[in-house]
DNA sequence: TTGTAGGCGTTATCAG
DNA sequence: CTGATAACGCCTACAA
């Protein structure tokens, strides 16, 4: 309603100069104590807000900081969004989320725009950003989920040996064949999912990679692909799942065969979201600290920002087993 | 890398002066298309992008639309803003995502902190808004999913019919006595299902208000809301719940109580995310057109940004029965 | 058809 | 301690 009024205003109000109004405003710079308290009573009088796109073509920054997710509809990106929205939030800063089908177009179109508009830096979940590209912006930016390349600041989680402790645990259950739904060839966190399941399984002499389908980390291709393991080789007894949002596909494709989880198949997924604990059965998973990367990227991208800080951070946290309903040791009844 | 090319930049490269540049810019005012050219030709050699905090400055607008949502945790809404996002993209806008918990305050504060960055409208899901707070910041606005107040654009559903039909059919289906997880009471979907519920069962010789339980419009508040009822009254065998998510947390509550869905007990809930396709047994549901609420909604806003219309529409869109496997007609078999 | 210049609201520098 | 004033990059009268 009230024109939006200007530090100009403060001013003339207070009987000072836009300078002084500006010095209280930032706390830089001498200023009497009587006269701080004439502009600070302007300020609450007119309800005066600094103009932050103003101040931004000032500064050139503005106090914005984006997070790139490849899927907004995967619970799991939501779940980080929050993470990272907390705490940039708390330190100030407006969070800004895009949503790029890890689409290499839809990613640089972001940049482009998000360029334009002096954001301070991004966080991003890619598997097809490269460094030139992320760097021909001059953004600061850091990975998280998904590593890019090692100078750009990221942070993971132990994905190989968090998939050689999930394969292991159905083992130690008993399961005898244990196959795999793995993720997209091309993203680094699926490729070592993939190689913690080798790990464990390629000795073993009834192995071949025909154990293992793709599943596109989305719930339909995962029930595809248990559907086809499950159907070539009907005496899987165990299955690990590259994710949670795919583990509930897998669910779903071994129920559409009659095939009972845990009792006559144990699936075990990873990631931790909180659909887990909601699907029948509730799945086994291990669980990544979600929050905390989320929370951790935005720290480390906001001190890159802050400091103007170029050291190049990789931090890589511990996944945990989480012991649910889609895994049961053999033999034992319920 | 390369320090940012300015309009002064591309100016002298052309030999030009920079009204001219920004002529052809805008396609405004008249430029001789030989010199549009050479404008043209600087403007790609030097990779010139018009800086948005500039432009937002002297505009008084910013090309960002932000949309208010009270849980991002809640699949309903990433499908939500799934479809505000592309719609705004589209239209050339920057989408904002500001995740709320419902909570004035914070609702407040982004409020605040997009005024000052020169928003251009929002879209706002919100049970705690006013009117009044709206307009005090003088930002165009459309509710969605909530309504707001009757001279606040807001793009709908038919929530009191949609819940009339959802439990009409479990009568329909032969159920004796249906109970309903209801939404927050503040919440104004939530009360119309709620009404929709009562035009219904409130004339039934069995009825009484023990059949409702608050749930929150959470997993876990459903849960337990099922499993009170369900205890108090074993004779249930129908439940009508406010959304998808507590559907989900119905089914998890008659699952702890050894109670069989459907063959017991059927249930019915409302929203038609995707999740409700993966539970096991996937939900029965009235199916809202997200997609289509949200892109509506963020049309409209557009719309009244671009043209400074004030007419304040309503819209109101119709839900659709989708029957998965949470229901079954009494009697009948698998 | 093109150029000059003032202003959008802040901040920081430099005198006083 | 305080006040002018020149940027930041762009757009639009107004002049030419």
């Amino acid at each position: 309603m009230a024109e939006m009024s200007t530090i100009r205003d403060v001013a003339k109000l207070a009987e000072v100069s836009v300078a002084t109004v500006s010095r209280v405003l930032n706390g830089n710079g001498y200023v009497r104590s009587d006269t701080k308290e004439r502009v600070a009573a302007a300020i609450k009088q007119l309800n005066y807000r600094p103009n932050d796109v103003a101040r931004s073509l000032f500064k050139g920054r503005s106090k914005m900081i984006a997070l790139f997710v490849p899927d907004i509809m995967n619970p799991f990106f939501p779940e980080l969004a929050r993470a990272v929205e907390d705490m940039t939030k708390q330190q100030g800063f407006t969070f800004v989320l895009c949503n790029t089908d890890d689409d290499l177009t839809k990613e640089m179109a972001y940049l482009d725009a998000l360029k334009q508009k002096s954001v301070d830096g991004i966080i991003i979940v890619s598997s097809t950003m490269t460094a030139e590209y992320i760097e021909s912006f001059d953004i600061p930016a850091v990975a998280l989920d998904r590593i890019i390349h090692s100078n750009i600041s990221s942070v993971t989680v132990n994905n190989r040996e968090g998939a050689k402790e999930a394969v292991q645990y159905l083992k130690d259950i008993g399961c005898q064949r244990i196959a795999h739904v793995a993720g997209p060839e091309h993203v680094s966190n699926a490729k070592q999912r993939l190689k913690g399941y080798l790990d464990v399984v390629e000795k073993e002499e009834w192995f071949s990679s025909a154990f293992i389908e793709q599943g596109e980390y989305h719930f339909e291709g995962a029930k595809k692909a248990t559907e086809a393991l499950l159907t070539k080789f009907p005496e899987i007894d165990g299955l690990f799942v590259a994710n949670d949002l795919m583990g509930v596909g897998a669910i779903k494709g071994a129920e559409s065969l009659g095939i009972s989880v845990p009792d006559q198949l144990s699936i075990i997924s990873f990631d931790g979201i909180k659909l887990g604990e909601t699907t029948s059965p509730a799945l086994t998973t291990m669980a990544q600290p979600i929050y905390k990367i989320g929370a951790r990227a935005a720290e480390i991208l906001i001190h890159q920002v802050e400091q103007n800080e170029s050291k190049t951070l990789v931090e890589e946290f511990s996944v945990k087993l989480i012991e649910r309903d889609s895994t049961r040791k053999k033999g034992e009844n319920q």
